[in-house]
DNA sequence: GCGGATCAC
DNA sequence: TATGGTGATCCGC
């Protein structure tokens, strides 16, 4: 609006105007970690450049090219919308609005600590320490794309995200390294072994990113909250060797965004006080919030917000521009308002599970159907170490050209076995097929939704029987099941009435899966729920006897007992309604995907 | 409810 | 030569 749109685009910030119309593009380019830390010191209009001409050209280019235009597209229509919106009287809009700070402001909770902790480079750090030489050079993890890399790749402009082929452009001598996610997976429970120590309720946000409350350890230590994170920063790098930042803050948010403004092995404090959060955001692009990408980076910076104080000056505009969610999201932004609560990864419930891969571009009834084939069987892999079965199933392709479609459908039942998968996916396939004549796929996958819990909660082992091993679920045991089998087949019977043309398929399933109660559970988890608490545990029959024995000890068992039946008896929707949003837009909001489900 | 799109890691 | 996999949510229709 009031830019002044100088001659030459700055490249780490979203292009002023679209002189060259390729600028937002080249910005595009650069990727979506560009706010990460390591990158400062480098000229991003040559890595753009870079990327750019090594890029021309592909289809990969090309589908970017496109969307590009398409988002230039809807930010012209936004603009003209915003236009017009200025034309109006907008008091109305704007005492909402500030009602809505009024509601916020009353809603704000200084009383608790949390922090972020985020490992530098983990991936590589952890590859450094088994291979100290490859301190010494710059190093990526990752074959087909980074996965991350160390901070003097990061020097030459290579991110997490960028295709190999490119980073090797930008740096030659770059060494890439395949993932090892086993390596990952046993260094980060030894961090998390420390994490336990500060806050035993600590949250898994990934493999490399925790939060905790360290409220109660700070009181029970007397001890304050940048003195406990050195501490425990410091005791972690003693032990596992692997050094990590952190963020300290009122909330979640503040924490997050804390925990990268002294990358690496640093931290940062934004004190509990109003005024410090309110000047902290107020200078904060809106970008380094977690939920705003490089889209919405765009949207914003074309209506004048470039930081969280450019926020309040637009609010009358923005729930008509970007809807009630977003707008509930970027007051809380402005605020620096975000969640205090920290709770445990597996207390999250989770909606879906999926498997997709990338191959040689594929053609043709065979080859997608052999292939559909393969993901079915993976799914089912997973679904059974999930223990849950899919109401819904999720097709997804990805075109030679780029282009992602994704396709749903209700099966008669719930669905978990890889025949199953197949049988009814297939119907959606070959509709895909009509729809887009000689397809070529580059990507299949499959997800299932509305998941039903496959968990057997087994009663008999509270009272001294030794728990069922996890490997085979047996045919008997199902009466805890019941109910829910009862609820299923009710809904199964009034949607099979409009699955006319599905009955055949399902039909030949049947003959081929055969009855229920077959085996159906080829990989043998090495986790198993404690009927008591409901938390995983090594599928050892002593180590899990011990544990009972240890649930059992606690006073809490007829809650426990109570709190299960309850949840297993409680209709699904109502199940769903228990947790919490986990989307940054959700009320209480921060953003914590790709959960770690006890690998 | 479905499909596309965005976002995080 | 060549650009990932898993999971979640929001929006428009």
């Amino acid at each position: 609006m009031d830019d002044p749109g100088g001659p030459e685009p700055a490249q780490d910030s979203p292009p002023a105007a679209a002189s060259d119309s390729h600028d937002t593009l080249k910005y595009h380019l650069l990727g979506p970690s560009l706010t990460k830390a390591g990158q400062d010191a480098v000229d991003q209009r040559k890595v753009s450049e870079i990327i750019y001409s090594v890029s021309k050209g592909s289809k990969f280019f090309t589908r970017e090219e496109a969307r590009d235009q398409i988002l230039t597209a809807k930010i012209e229509r936004l603009l003209a919308e915003k236009t017009r919106l200025e034309s109006l009287d907008l008091t109305s809009e704007i005492r909402r609005a500030d009602e809505y700070i009024a509601e916020l402001e009353l809603s704000r909770d200084l009383s608790q600590t949390v922090v972020h902790v985020d490992c530098d480079a983990f991936f590589a750090a952890v590859e450094e320490l088994d291979r100290p030489e490859l301190k010494e050079v710059p190093m990526a993890v990752g074959v087909g794309v980074l996965t991350t890399c160390n901070y003097l790749a990061r020097k030459f402009g290579c991110r997490s995200g960028m295709a190999t082929f490119v980073a090797k452009k930008l740096c030659p001598q770059l060494v890439c390294i395949p993932q090892n996610f086993d390596k990952y997976n046993a260094k980060a429970r030894e961090i998390r072994a420390i994490l336990e120590q500060y806050d035993p309720r600590f949250e898994s946000a990934s493999i490399d990113e925790a939060y905790l409350n360290i409220t109660a350890y700070c009181a029970e230590n007397q001890i304050g909250p940048e003195e406990a994170v050195q501490r425990m920063r410091a005791e972690i790098l003693e032990k596992t060797k692997i050094s990590v930042s952190a963020g300290i803050a009122a909330n979640a948010k503040i924490a997050k965004i804390a925990s990268n403004k002294n990358k690496p092995n640093g931290q940062f404090y934004v004190p509990h006080d109003r005024a410090a959060i309110m000047e902290f955001m107020a200078s904060l692009p809106v970008r380094k919030v977690n939920g705003i990408g490089r889209v919405f980076e765009r949207e914003l910076d074309a209506i004048g917000i470039k930081t969280c104080g450019d926020i309040y000056p637009q609010r009358a505009y923005l729930a008509k521009l970007f809807g009630q969610k977003a707008f509930q999201f970027l007051m809380q932004c402005y605020l620096g308002l975000g969640r205090t609560r920290i709770q445990p990864a597996e207390e999250y419930e989770r909606k879906s599970v999926g498997t997709e891969s990338t191959f040689k571009e594929i053609g043709g009834k065979e080859e997608l159907r052999e292939k559909l084939r393969w993901t079915a069987e993976e799914l089912e892999k997973d679904l059974a170490r999930a223990q849950v079965k899919g109401r819904t199933l999720v097709l997804k392709v990805k075109l030679h050209t780029f282009e992602v479609l994704t396709r749903q459908t209700v099966p008669p039942r719930p669905v978990c076995l890889a025949q199953d998968l197949y049988t009814f996916a297939l119907p959606i396939l070959a509709k895909l097929e009509k729809e887009i004549p000689d397809m070529k796929v580059r990507l299949m996958g499959l997800r299932c939704t509305n998941l039903v819990s496959t968990k057997k909660l087994d009663i008999n082992s509270f009272f001294g029987i030794a728990p069922k091993k996890p490997a085979a679920p047996s045919t008997g045991g199902e009466s805890s099941e019941r109910e829910l089998d009862a609820e299923e087949e009710f809904e199964e019977a009034a949607r099979q009435e409009r699955q006319d043309d599905m009955n055949e398929l399902e039909k030949l399933s049947q003959e081929i899966s055969g009855p229920d109660g077959l085996e159906q559970s080829p990989a043998e988890p090495r986790f198993w729920d404690c009927p008591v608490c409901q938390r995983p545990q090594a599928a050892d029959d002593r180590a899990f006897n011990e544990h009972i024995d240890f649930c059992l000890s606690r006073d809490t068992i007829k809650e426990a007992v109570k709190g299960s039946r309850d949840a297993a008896e409680m209709p699904l929707k109502a199940r769903k309604r228990k947790a919490g949003s986990s989307h940054p837009y959700g009320a209480t909001g921060d953003s914590r995907q790709k959960r770690l489900f006890f690998t």
